[in-house]
DNA sequence: TAACAATGTGTCAAATTAACACTATGTGAA
DNA sequence: TTCACATAGTGTTAATTTGACACATTGTTA
């Protein structure tokens, strides 16, 4: 009655991750640089591996961000599965696929992280799936390998989705910030300006930061404050139910 | 510099389903029944099959749906990847496995959908990995196969969620239902009450469900008014921006 | 000490939400 | 026929939240 043969277990999967960070100005996103084969312009893509046999999903997603940036406990969430038959079949990425993998013709469904990090709290670093390491402006990416921008795009929507939900922002910012740069982040995430004051009104009402006695030194013109993250209000707001942290 | 073995590339890949109803008082999800081996409590996995060689993602899951209810065209987002390597290994699954695969022992990482269908609209049947086909409440289920039960969970708030984005909820319900239908929808899916009047109020300004000339017949009580769906409105809300569809 | 550049602050009108109770309509039983 | 029943359907008010808007403050540097 039930029929099965073989051909459907040869399957390779592998964990992609969109890492990104905030420079103050722009979300960038984390991307491994290959040598283009032919054409003169660098070609990208997402950093990922193979999974082992022995690592759950969530482990080999751990294990790549770790080799990369050298970090570890950064926010790490699932995108999804992207597993189209054809997506290693551009000539391009077939070529470069020859030269890295053992067996490039195996059909490889990779599940794609994001991951959000503090860029200034590390410097990438190679590894041995990612010969050289970049930062690139999200929004000005145009082109990725394989199906990478389809994945990349999954990211961008679900952190915009996430940002109403819970205060991911933080994930990108150090410890200790200023009212501005959060700010230019929620604008740089949601793509659209956020009046000032009506921005330091929430987050005043919120309760999630805290002023620190800590001013910005040497700037040219009036210092701003830093602020922290106030996990335990957060908690309290989530426990009341609280969840609409959009603008 | 790139070492790779065989080993990791013989994992097999499935699509499972929580595909989910509502008949107007709860939640349901259509689980299949295994016969147990031995305890007599029937044990229940949501409906999956191994991906083909040929399909993509999205492809398997449409066929496994339409496998086991006949239709296409249905609501159908994907929940993300669940593989972990012992995801497989509770003893009575192993049984169950033996008795249904060619290769039990492969790794088969999942990749989980979620399908919103109106109940009423057809019949579900066997289909060549479901013998016995049931509706179960979501809210009362505390055991299944595998690790189903986090996939479940995961449907849970992925419905949650994508309620206040944009109105799923009409995937639940035929194609004209009346206002009290959607209402008790929704306090289904929130897990809370809503106020009457509240919600229709607001149903009414975003002006998306329209009000038919046609009434409940043989009921013993006031007929509630008929309504549909006006996707044209909804479009044109989306269009604006709109994105709060919450309560 | 004056110009600069970014920080930080308050008000008001409009829109949205939450809380709350009674009338209307069709059925079915007496 | 009428009365009891069960659910449908409707409005108001106060509190909260949002959106729009402009100017004084502070430290640096020329």
């Amino acid at each position: 009655m039930i029929e099965q043969s073989e051909r459907n277990l040869n399957n390779g999967i592998s964990a992609d991750c969109v890492i990104l960070g905030f420079d103050f100005e722009k979300i960038q996103v984390l991307l491994i640089e290959r040598e283009s084969s032919n054409s003169k312009t660098p070609e990208y893509a997402l950093p990922g591996d193979l999974i082992y046999d022995d690592e759950n999903l969530d482990q080999a997603a751990d294990r790549v961000l770790k080799e990369l940036t050298g970090l570890t406990d950064i926010f790490l969430e699932q995108l999804g599965a992207f597993g189209d038959p054809n997506r290693l079949n551009k000539e391009s990425d077939r070529k470069w696929l020859q030269s890295v993998r053992a067996n490039p013709d195996v059909r490889v469904i990779t599940v794609a992280y994001f991951a959000l990090v503090n860029l200034r709290s590390f410097h990438p670093r190679p590894s041995h799936f990612a010969r050289s390491v970049v930062w690139k402006p999200l929004n000005e990416i145009k082109e990725l390998a394989f199906d990478h921008l389809d994945i990349l795009n999954a990211a961008k929507r679900r952190l915009k989705i996430n940002l109403d939900l819970r205060p991911i922002g933080f994930n990108l910012l150090p410890e200790k910030f200023t009212l501005t740069q959060l700010h230019k982040l929620y604008e740089a995430i949601q793509g659209k300006e956020i009046d000032k004051r009506n921005f330091r009104r929430k987050m005043a009402k919120l309760q999630i930061v805290e002023r620190l006695n800590d001013k910005q030194k040497g700037v040219p013109h009036k210092p701003s404050n830093y602020y922290c993250f106030n996990l335990e209000n957060y908690n309290k707001l989530v426990e009341e139910g609280f969840n609409n942290f959009g603008f």
